[in-house]
RNA sequence: GCGCCUGUAGCUCAGCUGGAUAGAGCAACGGACUUCUAAUCCGUAGGCCGCAGGUUCGAAUCCUGCCAGGCGCGCCA
């Protein structure tokens, strides 16, 4: 792999600093970044290194430059350094300097910006788990399309990313899901039933009711005592449920590597090893936890319980592995899972989890932390809210009613592309209203349009360069340095910077960059398009901006394929 | 009361872990299609970066305290 331009840039003016660091007793010596600035007449690169230096060197900052200046030996393609402000060292390279990444980047195709996995530690990726006791909601997909896009991004800086799906199939909402089925199915055979108010009131449970009742006889599951009636309906509820959310999410272009289904841990005993191991450890003592705070509660009865010392690794309060009819709380199985984990081989778990659930990070952390040492672990990205709105007004969604919309109908009305887009747009902590009239909207208010516009437009000019007969030419024929105006600079500088953007994407676990990035990219070719113009009588300079528009097609599509959107090439 | 997240242009959001004159889109106003897709581009206007302190050469960014909004706070998942 050859040296980029800017690391040879960074490697001299390292090497300057290391020796004027040299007389200097120094803990330790600062490395040089360089930037892109934002005004262009502070050059290509900028450098601040002469101001931490400056402190160490008891100099002025400008003199430090000034230092740094005299050794320096910078390639060939810098044209000049210069003082500026404070102390800032702005570099100007050579008109069409950088313009060869063009070339890397065709030749490298859907690989540029990928790094491969040779080395790197397997990270597990959890995320959506939404219970299966209904179809997918909007809040879900906003998860769901983060942790996809995360997924790829880590994968392209060569992660070993393992997606998983944590399906909670055991507990009381299970028994709900069963007790709601079966009341439909008695309704479906004319049994005149009331619906109370606990069960779950959607149409989908009347549509699996439906689905049981196919192959199977009514009089089957009549002549069940309950226990195992509920039992049955709730794993074919389940298994119902599943099935959908499935689709839902292949809908959005989402699979899973392993589907992990909470019961298994209960009925593995691995959720009661688990406790007898923390007894063992002498980690659970039996105690009173304090009423709630905040919340009036009625009726709070003080019980005694088995406590997990959670607060002797980092945890408020002491936490219940069981519950009083002596069943494990649904944060036993979820530290038995985790456990279940690192078994597995995992040391690094990252979960994307919603913001109703934040509460519950420290908890889970403590308890891995006294189970496997591991600090900081799993590493939880919380996704905040979504509000749907349609033309500004709010949607009033109550999963009790039945009015949620489901991220199916969402994905229906405006399209994948757009939903898996609009979701990218923003960072995860800040709240999200979607709107659906916006996200349908075909023009600048809705940003993927305005990206695939961007692809599609540079496919009309290879299709009407080869409807004219114009031949490409080889790849390494073409003279990239008449690519000098600046338009054709600060495209070139986009397309450059992006193994740079996808790296911090990665490592910061911000894949909305992505995004961000693809909607700057665009608007530096829209605005070369209209200044330049390709197809035109001067051969050469016709050929550089061809080379350029496919190289900027490439990463474009590149960048969309890891948020799992098209890149149409006709609109 | 406590914990987490958020507060930047009229609206929706960026701001690359401390850099130079805080940026986009929408909305407003004014321009650009006989020429490769106007789903586009160019320009104008619009800012006590919630408030107040602190840290330092330098703060929207880091720290502290307030204010406002969202989420959460016993054996629900």
């Amino acid at each position: 792999m050859t040296l980029s331009l800017k690391d040879l840039i960074t490697q001299a003016l390292q090497d300057v600093v290391s020796a004027l660091l040299a007389d200097v007793e120094a803990n330790k010596t600062p490395s040089v970044i360089l930037t892109r600035p934002k005004q262009k007449e502070h050059g290509d690169y900028a450098v601040n290194i002469a101001m931490p230096l400056a402190g160490l060197l008891k100099q002025n900052p400008r003199q430090v430059a000034e230092s740094i200046l005299a050794k320096v030996q910078f390639p060939d393609a810098v044209e000049s350094a210069d003082i500026a402000g404070p102390g800032f060292i702005n570099i100007k390279l050579k008109a069409g300097g950088e313009s060869d990444i063009i070339k890397d980047i065709l030749n490298q195709a859907e690989a540029y910006g990928c790094v491969d996995n040779s080395n790197s530690d397997r990270v597990n990726l959890e995320f959506v788990s939404a219970n299966p006791t209904g179809p997918m909601h909007v809040g879900h997909g906003r998860g769901a399309v983060v942790g996809d896009s995360l997924a790829n991004v880590m994968k392209a800086r060569g992660y070993d990313v393992h997606k998983e799906y944590y399906i909670n199939d055991a507990g009381t909402q299970i028994g709900v899901l069963a007790n709601s089925v079966w009341l439909r199915m008695q309704e479906l055979q004319g049994i005149d039933i009331t619906f109370p108010d606990s069960a779950y009131p959607g149409d989908y449970i009347i549509e699996i009711a439906k689905e049981i009742l196919e192959p199977n006889n009514f009089a089957h599951f009549e002549a069940m005592d309950e226990t195992s009636r509920l039992k049955e309906l709730g794993t074919l509820a389940v298994a119902a449920n599943m099935a959908m959310i499935r689709s839902d999410l292949k809908q959005v272009g989402i699979e899973f590597d392993q589907y992990f289904s909470e019961k298994t841990l209960h009925e593995s005993g691995k959720v009661t090893q688990l406790i007898e191991k923390l007894e063992t450890d002498g980690l659970i003592y039996t105690g009173t936890l304090p009423p709630p705070k905040g919340k009036e509660v009625k009726n709070y009865n003080p019980i005694e319980q088995r406590l997990f010392r959670t607060t002797d690794f980092g945890d408020d309060v002491d936490r219940p592995l069981m519950k009083q009819d002596g069943t494990a709380t649904y944060f036993a199985a979820d530290i038995a899972y985790h456990a279940d984990k690192f078994e597995r081989g995992f040391k690094h778990m990252i979960d994307i989890w919603g913001a109703d659930h934040g509460g519950y990070i420290t908890r889970v952390q403590a308890a891995m932390k006294a189970l496997t040492g591991l600090d900081k672990q799993p590493e939880v990205l919380l996704v905040q809210m979504v509000n749907l709105t349609r033309d500004g007004v709010p949607f009033k969604m109550s999963k009790r009613a039945g009015t949620f919309v489901t991220l199916s109908e969402v994905v229906e009305e405006v399209g994948k592309d757009a939903v898996r887009f609009n979701f990218m747009t923003r960072r995860i902590e800040s709240q999200f209203d979607f709107d659906l009239e916006a996200a349908k909207a075909k023009d600048a208010e809705n940003p993927v349009y305005y990206v695939q516009y961007a692809h599609a437009r540079i496919h009309a000019v290879l299709r009407k360069a080869e409807t004219e007969g114009i031949a490409l030419a080889a790849i390494n024929d073409v003279d990239t340095s008449l690519l000098v105006s600046d338009e054709a600079n600060k495209l070139i500088k986009m397309l450059m910077s992006y193994p740079d953007m996808l790296q911090t994407a990665a490592e910061r676990r911000e894949p909305y960059r992505v995004a961000t990035y693809i909607m700057q990219l665009a608007a530096a070719f829209h605005s070369f398009y209209h200044k330049n113009r390709v197809i035109m009588d001067d051969e050469a300079l016709m050929q550089a901006r061809l080379l350029l528009l496919r190289s900027t097609a490439q990463v474009i599509k590149n960048a969309l394929s890891l948020l799992g959107v098209s890149a149409p090439e006709a609109m």
